[in-house]
This record gives structure tokens, C-alpha cells and sequence, in this order.
RNA sequence: GCCUCUCUAGCUCAAUGGUAGAGCAGUGGACUUUUAAUCCAUUGGUUCUGGGUUCGAGCCCCAGGGGAGGCACCA
């Protein structure tokens, strides 16, 4: 409802049409001629947006029943179905209409015989994008093509705006992302990729449910930034008066839960890192960790390559999914190796987080690797890896024994005091997931904040804070327990084949559209 | 943040610095078994925005905006 102070209220030529304007057939001529459709069905007593309608079968229930039908044969089997008009054909007595539900489509045989002029002519006024429900009953026709002959077409939802080009859909990429109904109508894989989403993450709930794993929720508002090393967004919530971060990770919570006896537990979580925005990284992404509790990193590594091939299975019906031109089956065992002996051999020097600083200062120099004062062997020899190992891993692979240094809530090696029993899961160049033994001992872990919390003050803007409720939960005791996190999206482009995350968010961030 | 590319009708795309076009969609007409239906006719433009060069700019130059890719950032 426009004010009667709105400023643009008292001088409205644009508002009210004039009928000259809606002459020829730009977009507002166009939504202009549709409009007039819709008034014209008002004023004849009918509702061009209907509250309900009785659908009877989805498209592919038709198709599964009536699939086998002989060409040129009609049955008087009765179907109520319901869809978009995606296609029509109009030759005369007879239209050719083709309709889509999420199911499937299938082919509306329109005879003006059967559903008599008024209605014959109402259906000619149909525009491609509409919605409607049919009655009618199943036939083939003499080419055989399944189809739907109508007793009678209801309009269920007109649509004001015309749709993309019908043979070419939607290309640009703007468009594609910013309009992510349009490109859902017109392009068959935008809705492919979103299914293998919604496979892939269902078919996680039912393997972590068969190995006894609870779904849990834990808070988005952080008081403080832990669980993962990045640059939060901010947000201040006003009556407490108090700052608050998105989260980065959700591991120390779901950990507090371990510790409150939960044993086995995950969360699908929604995480926000304030970072760049790149074919690999959106703003905002999904994240699976679980924790489960009497485990360690191998019963972790376990259950990634089972999450992960069950999922493939689930969402492809196959486990070999294609990687840079190569065939991939997941279902082959995964090697696992560790970080420093990746880097010793893209090196050529035999590296290890002990030996001297001085050293591996050396190496990295010789390797135009960029090293921080601040910076330690154990994060020098993780860039050394990632600058000459992690692009050439294709095929999936736990790259493991991180070194303590950068893994302040892994646990230690039991059998190599500077590395941790940490894993990283790499397949295409990309990182799918990471966990660990986790660190259970309160002392410990105090200890390996309190370094963090000198690299932050040495400028580490993306060290998290001493979340002193943690260590106090882990001081109740927390159960040997292994964690894992795993990139959902990432996961998702790998078996939707695709090469940029916003292919497998519905909604990525953009900047706003300008007009 | 940096580099490269890109932006023309609702959609998909053309247009040597010289009158902005086509297909689809739309409109009018023909057609009772079409399959991106076909056939005839036809409407539709702030060429992303603002400057500049030029007799003349969709095209060349500058600035800005959106997007894509790459780099940087990124456990």
C-alpha cells in the first residue's frame, strides 16, 4: 500500500499504463497483455490464482503407469495432474502443450472437440510459464508420444513474465545466479546439481543415523571465534550489548557435547567465513562435522570414506565419479600419507617440524614459499606442501600427521611428539574434509590456546580466541573421541561434476543488482 | 585488493567507425496427431552508466558499475 505522502504517488505515469504503451512487445508490453488476461478472467467471475488444486498422479506416476501404452491408443483412465506449460503447439482444433512437475513432464493432447469452444479458447489464451491442473485421461499418440487428453484445463497460476528462451534456456551467468528460479525452469542441470546436493546430504543423514550418530543444533551467534582459523563477520546483538561473531566451525560445541555424554553427534551447519569469494569459497557454506566419542583418527577416516562412497552411490547410483578427465572410482581404498613426507619429496629435502627453524627457512626460500616472522617449521612445511603437493592430488587422499603447530585441537601423535593425528582429505586439489583425534586434556589444551594466542597478538588476525568455557567443559572430562568435518559443498561439486561452488548453492553471495 | 575477459530486444545471439539485425517468445492469420511443430504477416532497442575522440561511436579512448576466470586471501 502506497502512502498517500509516498513521493512518487502523486505523479504516476508509469504506474497506470497507458494503453498506447502496452502497444508492441517489449517486457512491458508483454506483462502489460498478460495482466490484462488476468483482469479479463476476473471479470468473467474466474480466479486466475486458484487456493488449491487435487493432483491424482505426478508426472512420472503417469509415466510408470502408462509407460508401456501402445502408440495410438486411448484408455479411459482418469489423471489429474498439475504443471508448469514449459512447451506449446497450437495447430488449430488441436494444441500440443507440454507440461513439467518436478517429476517429469509430459504431453497435453488438446482437442477443442472435447473440452468444447469457451474452454478451447481460454486454453489458447494459456501463456508458456503458466501453471495448471488437468483432468483428463491417459492416450498415446500415433507416434507413440504418452500424453494427457483433457476433459478440462484449469488455470492454476498465471505468470506475468515470460520465460527464458525455451530452446537455449538461460545462459548468462549473472542471470543464471541472481535468478535462480529462472535458471531452475529452463536448465535441467541447475535442478541436477541441486538433487545430487539433496542425495548426497540425505543419504549422510541415513548412514550416520546407521552408526548411531544424533542430529544436533548448536549456535550460529558466537561469543567467541574458535573451531577452525579464519576471519569471522561480526554482529552486535543490541539489548545484550554484546559483540557477536557467525561461526567459523562448529567443533567446540559439538565437543561440549562429547563431554556432556552424548557420545556419538553432528551437525549440518551452515558456516560463515568473512574471506574471499572464489570458484572454491563461498561466504557462506555447509559444513558436516560429527565427534564420536572412544574413536580416534582412524575410526574417523573410516567413516569419511563410507559417508562419502555411500553418498556417491546414493546420489549417481555409481561410485565413479570423473576428475580432471579421469575416471575415479571412490570405492577403491584411499591412500593415506603424511604431510611432511609430501613435502620432503616436492622438496627434495627431507623435512620435519624438529629441525631447526634456520632450515626450513632455507627451503622455503629456495621454493619462493612467503614465510611470517612469526611462523614456526610446522606452518612453514604446510605451505611447502600446499605450494608443491596439494593442486597434483587427484585422486581422493588422507594427507595426514599435521604438525602440532598448526593443529591446536589435535591430538598429538602417540608415536611423534611435533605431529598430531590429523588428516585431511584431498581430491582434485581441493580440501573435502579434516579431522582428528581430538585433544581431550584440559592442561594441554590451555597451553595451545595460550600459543595461539601469542601468534594473534603477533598478528595473526585469524587466530581464535581462549574460550575459557571450553576448557572448563574439557575438565570434566571429555572421552577419547575422533572428529571430522566435511565440506558439503565441496563434496557436492564433486559429484555434480561441477567446477565452481555457486553451481551447488542455490543462493551464493553476490553483490546487489543495481537497477 | 590486483590482472584479463565480458555486458546489444524478455531470452539466445549478429552487426569493417557509416540507417542496430536474426531466431525464440509476443501479436494477427492458416492448420485435428504435433515433438524446439510448420507456413504467411508483424510489434518490440537508454547497445550497462557517464564523459571523450570523430563529420559520424554498439564498435576507439577514459572513468564508473555488474558478472566470469585467474592471482592474492583462504586449516
Amino acid at each position: 500500500m502506497s502512502e498517500p505522502t509516498d513521493p512518487h504517488s502523486d505523479d504516476t505515469p508509469d504506474v497506470v499504463a497507458a494503453p498506447e504503451a502496452a502497444a508492441g512487445s517489449g517486457l512491458a508490453a508483454e506483462k502489460e497483455r498478460r495482466l490484462g488476461l488476468v483482469e479479463a478472467m476476473r471479470e468473467s467471475g474466474d480466479n486466475p490464482y486458484p487456493y488449491r488444486f487435487d493432483r491424482t498422479h505426478t508426472l512420472a506416476d503417469v509415466r510408470s503407469g502408462w509407460g508401456h501404452l501402445e502408440p495410438g491408443i486411448e484408455t479411459e483412465d482418469p489423471v489429474s495432474v498439475a504443471g508448469r506449460i514449459m512447451l506449446k503447439r497450437d495447430s488449430g482444433k488441436l494444441i500440443f502443450a507440454t507440461i513439467r512437475d518436478r517429476s517429469g513432464e509430459i504431453q497435453l493432447f488438446i482437442s477443442k472437440a472435447v473440452v468444447g469452444d469457451d474452454e478451447f479458447a481460454a486454453i489458447k489464451d494459456l501463456d508458456l510459464g503458466d501453471w495448471v491442473g488437468v483432468n483428463g485421461t491417459v492416450m498415446t499418440t500415433r507416434k507413440g508420444e504418452l500424453s494427457v487428453k483433457p476433459d478440462h484445463v484449469e488455470l492454476l497460476s498465471k505468470a506475468i513474465r515470460p520465460m527464458p528462451d525455451k530452446w537455449h534456456g538461460l545462459t548468462d551467468v549473472d542471470t543464471r545466479f541472481r535468478q535462480r528460479y529462472a535458471d531452475l525452469i529452463v536448465n535441467e542441470d541447475a535442478r541436477r546439481n541441486f538433487e545430487i546436493r539433496h542425495e548426497t546430504v540425505a543419504s549422510f543423514r541415513r548412514t550416520l543415523a546407521k552408526h548411531g550418530f544424533i542430529e544436533v543444533e548448536t549456535p550460529v551467534l558466537h561469543p567467541e571465534v574458535g573451531g577452525a582459523h579464519a576471519r569471522p563477520f561480526t554482529t552486535h546483538h543490541n539489548t545484550l550489548d554484546m559483540q557477536l561473531y557467525l561461526r567459523i566451525a562448529v567443533e567446540l560445541y559439538l565437543k561440549r557435547l562429547i563431554v556432556g555424554g552424548m557420545e556419538r553427534v553432528y551437525e549440518i551447519a551452515r558456516t560463515f567465513r568473512n574471506e574471499g569469494v572464489s570458484t572454491r569459497h563461498n561466504p557462506e557454506f555447509t559444513m558436516m562435522e560429527l565427534y564420536q566419542a572412544f574413536g580416534d583418527w582412524n575410526d574417523v577416516m573410516d567413516i569419511t570414506e563410507e559417508l562419502i562412497t555411500t553418498a556417491a552411490q546414493d546420489a549417481l547410483g555409481t561410485t565413479v565419479v570423473e576428475v580432471r578427465g579421469e575416471q575415479v572410482d571412490l570405492a577403491d581404498a584411499w591412500p593415506r600419507k603424511r604431510m611432511i613426507d609430501y613435502a620432503s619429496e616436492g622438496t627434495g629435502v627431507e623435512l620435519h617440524p624438529s629441525m631447526p627453524i634456520s632450515d626450513v627457512r632455507k627451503v622455503a626460500a629456495n621454493h619462493d614459499v612467503f614465510v611470517e616472522d612469526r611462523w614456526g617449521a610446522g606452518k612453514i612445511i604446510e605451505e611447502l606442501f600446499e605450494k608443491t603437493a596439494e593442486s597434483s592430488i587427484i585422486r581422493p587422499t588422507f594427507v595426514t600427521g599435521h604438525p602440532v603447530e598448526i593443529s591446536p585441537l589435535a591430538r598429538v601423535d602417540r608415536n611423534d611428539p611435533f605431529l598430531t593425528e590429523r588428516f585431511e582429505l584431498f581430491v582434485d586439489g581441493r580440501e573435502l574434509a579434516n579431522g582428528y583425534s581430538e585433544l581431550n586434556d584440559p592442561v594441554e589444551q590451555r597451553a595451545r590456546f595460550e600459543d595461539e594466542q601469542a601468534a594473534k597478538a603477533a598478528g595473526d588476525d585469524e587466530a581464535g580466541s581462549l574460550d575459557e568455557d571450553y576448557i572448563r567443559a574439557l575438565e570434566y572430562g571429555m572421552p577419547p573421541t575422533g572428529g571430522l568435518g566435511i565440506g558439503i559443498d565441496r563434496l557436492a561439486m564433486l559429484l555434480a561434476g561441477v567446477d565452481s561452488i555457486k553451481e551447488v548453492i542455490l543462493f551464493p553471495t553476490l553483490r546487489p543488482e543495481v537497477h
